[in-house]
Parts: structure tokens; sequence; C-alpha cells
DNA sequence: AGTTTTAATTGACGCAGATCAAGAAAAAAC
DNA sequence: GTTTTTTCTTGATCTGCGTCAATTAAAACT
């Protein structure tokens, strides 16, 4: 049973500082009174641990979650017994947006490690972006975001080449931790090779041979979960499948 | 240059009836004023012929698009000069939905042969989803559903196997006839072996072969691009991955 | 009509990466 | 602390599917 006290993280660990929810979800030029009726509106902010579920698939839909620090995966089950692992999410980022249409969670969301997360009940929010002018148009911003990463891994897993998801993978992370102002190069991956083999459609076993061969070609320093991006150039060109050769001019 | 006459299409082809740009969009309990309201913020619906555009990725975004008959497909450029598939979209489906965030469209929408698509610019809509009740809700429920059907197809381009793929994207479009009103086993591929080896992340030759062992195993009947399912339960058991044997009990 | 272009199918071959297996290193449990 | 469990890595083998190539069929032109 985890307790309530946020344990201190090993210090080795890249550190994902907190994030104020305010400024992930609310439209930036809103007040005072309105940020304080917002603030009104996330119940609880409570920290997880490593292996705590957000939410199941199966859940009723209630909440949007909001991550202040920390990291969550989220996952599909597959019949085979295996489950699919669908995202990683960093702080700053939001949980659950998938489960609004049918009211029901189709995928489960997992703490990778400890983390502070932020209920939003959906309900409120609804009503509060009816009367909060900005508040509706970043919420279709917000859900628009989500497809275009969608598609975006889309276009990745795309790509048979083992290497370029890999690196894809990296430099997404990378853009990720600028975005919300910590190190580009230098990060730690909270998740299990595993977890990253079942989000890239690669085996277990092959990510780590990539990770070894990456780390010996001086494209990055790895030491277990701690990843130091040495050759942004070099990563890129592996994206763009610098070598590739397979050139259909145009589909349809 | 298209001209603007709805062309007769191809008996062969099993057909996509038109439908109702405001039932898809608007809550079913709409009043007949406010529907006429909305009426008049479908600016144009237009018919587009196979190969048209309707926005390319760069374009400013200033709507969003629903498909009233015929079939869209979007895909994303990538760098080696091919284009990667993001999806095909029928009658009923939304278009755009990834560029309200950035203002900007990451991705192309190619008509796959004769389609009737309306256009609704998006900032009517989002004037009209603040005084229409429950479209503001409606809104959320479809970029929602949008989350979750890519989703899946995550979910589905996590097998390694390609039958398993090719089987659970016909299981999914039959799935998507089905909640239009048409046949669920019984219907017309629009697209070429190429975009849905794309989609799939497959080889054409695999698709194509893959269709071949299909129709001789007696699961579909298939002619170019005419296909009728014939044994839903053993696709199904493909899909499920039924010969699956690596069984990890739990990510993380 | 005929000609060109594009799409689809099928076969042969090879390789990237899955799978099997075994050992090492952490992490978790006690 | 020790033991157990899980995760990660590395090697050896095998195979599914990508690639190349050639044929056929169907659109799309003129």
């Amino acid at each position: 049973m985890p307790n309530n006290k946020i344990v201190s993280i090993d210090s080795k660990k890249v550190r994902c500082e907190v994030c104020s929810v305010a400024s992930l979800v609310l439209p930036e030029f809103l007040g005072g009174k309105e940020l304080e009726l917002f603030e009104s509106v996330v119940t609880h902010c409570c920290p997880v641990h490593r292996g705590d579920y957000i939410f199941q698939a199966g859940d009723t839909f209630r909440s949007i979650f909001a991550i202040k620090s920390g990291s969550i995966k989220t996952y599909t089950r597959k019949k085979a017994g295996n489950n699919q692992i669908t995202g990683f999410y960093l702080p700053g980022e939001l949980i659950g947006l998938d489960a609004i249409e049918e009211g029901v969670h189709h995928s489960s969301a997992k703490a990778l490690e400890t983390a502070a997360v932020c209920e939003i009940p959906f309900d409120h929010l609804e009503e509060l972006s009816s009367t909060i002018p900005g508040l509706q148009r970043q919420m279709y911003r917000l859900l628009s975001k989500e497809i275009f990463q969608e598609t975006n891994l889309l276009t990745l897993l795309g790509s048979k080449n083992a290497e370029e998801r890999l690196a894809g993978f990296l430099l997404d992370f990378s853009n990720r931790f600028i975005k919300r102002g910590f190190s580009a190069t230098d990060f730690y991956l909270s998740m299990s090779r595993n977890d990253i083999g079942s989000y890239l459609g690669l085996a277990v076993e092959t990510v780590s041979r990539l990770f070894t061969r990456f780390h010996d070609d001086g494209l990055l320093h790895v030491e277990r979960k701690h990843v130091q991006l040495k050759d942004m150039d070099r990563l890129k060109l592996l994206f763009n499948g610098g070598d590739n050769q397979s050139d259909q001019k145009q589909h349809g």
C-alpha cells in the first residue's frame, strides 16, 4: 500500500519539476478571479507511486488528469494477454482525453515513478469553459494537440526500420522536455525497455541492442535508464531515414 | 480541373450514401431554429473527385470538413519522400481536427473517389458552440472520438503479425460501415493496396499476398477493390491473435 | 479504337529483427 | 543482511516479410 508522502527520488534521475496546472489548461490571459475559480475546480492533486493506477480500462469517465511531476504510461489490453503501450506522458501533459466520447476509459494509466497528478472533473471543466472566455478554445486546442501527437506517432511507426523508430522516440522525448524547460539532451527514461518495445512495435531485445549500438557509435551515452544524447545531428539523420531509398514519389 | 457535377459512380461499387452533416455534428435534441442556424454555418458542400485535395499540409487551418459521401485519405509526408497514410475517412466522419491547436494543417487530405465534402468554418462553429446548448459537449465528444480511434490504430499496429493487422483493418472498416447503416460484410475499398500497406506498415506485396491467402482460406471473397467478408469468426480470431503465445502477463 | 501509365499479383531471395536461451545486474521482498 | 523476482543484456538461430524483378491487369490518356 503506498502511503501519501512524496518520497525523495534517486538523485541520479533527471528530475521533472512541478508544473502549474492552470498554466497548462488555462489561456494565458486569465485574470486573478478566474484563476481562483479554476483552482477551486481542481479537486485532488495527489501523489502516486510507481505502479499505481490513475484510471483503468472500463472505469467510468469523470475526470481528466494533469501531470504535475513524474511520468505516466497508458496502455490498452490486447486479447492475447499482453498490453500495448499507447503513450508516455510527462509533466504538463493531460491524460484521459480519449474517454470523453463514450464516458468510459478505454485505456489504463499507470505511474512509471513517483508522480503528482491533478484530477480535473470534466463536468466542472465543461461548465467553466462556458463562463471563462477562451477556456473553450483552449480545450479544443488541447484535444487537437493530442490528436496531432498520435498522428505523429503513427507516422513514426510507419517506418519499418527499427533504428529510425528509436531515434524518433528519443527525439520526441527531447522535444517534449524542451517545451517544459528541462534538459533536452540529458534525461531519465522512467519506462522499462519492455514498455519502449511495446510502444515502438519492437522486441525488448531489439531495443536493448539498439541502445548498445547507438552508445557504441557515439550517438548517445546510456547507463540503464539515464540517457544523454551526444550527436543530435546524426540522430536526426537516422530518424529522417538518411539512407532510405524506397521512394514512391506520391501515394494515390 | 474538376467540374461541379457529381458524376455517377460505378455500379459495382458498394455505395456510400449521403449523410446529414447536422446529424453528425449536432446533438440529437437540436430544435428547428438551431438547426437552421447551424445549416447557415456550413458554407460549402462541394463535390470533389479522385485525387482532389481537401487541404494540404502547411495550409492555414480555417475549417473542419464533414464527409457526406465517398471517402478521403489523410497522410503526412516523410522526409524520405514517401507519404505515410494516417487515416481513411468514411461518410459521417470529420477531418482536419488535428490542425486546431497550431492553426496549421500538418497532414494532407485527398479524395479517394468522387465524394461530397462539407466545409464548416471553425470560428463560426466555435461561436455557435457557445450559444447552442449541447454543441460544445458534442464537439468535445467528436474530438475525443478521434483520439480514441487513433489509439485503436496504435494498438493494431502494435501487433507485429501482418495477418493480424489486415484482419484488424478489415474488421474496423466493417464496424464503421455498420455505424452508418451500410453493409458490414460487403464493401468497396476505395484506397490502393499501396495505401493500405502504408497505413498498416506493410509492403504492398505483403498486402496483396495476404488478400490472396485470406481468399484462398475462405475468410473472404476479394475481387480487386470489392471485398466480401465470409467468415467473421475466423477473422476475429486472427485479429485477436488466436495463435499468439507471447504472453507477458503485465507491462510494468 | 490504341497507347501509355499506374496498380496489382506472383515468385525468388535475403536480411532485419523476432524468438529462444542463458547469464548478469537490479530491484523488490523478506 | 539474503533470497526471490524482475529487468536488462548478449549470443545464436530462425523466419516473416521486405526487396527485387517480371508479368498481368486495369485505368487514364490521346
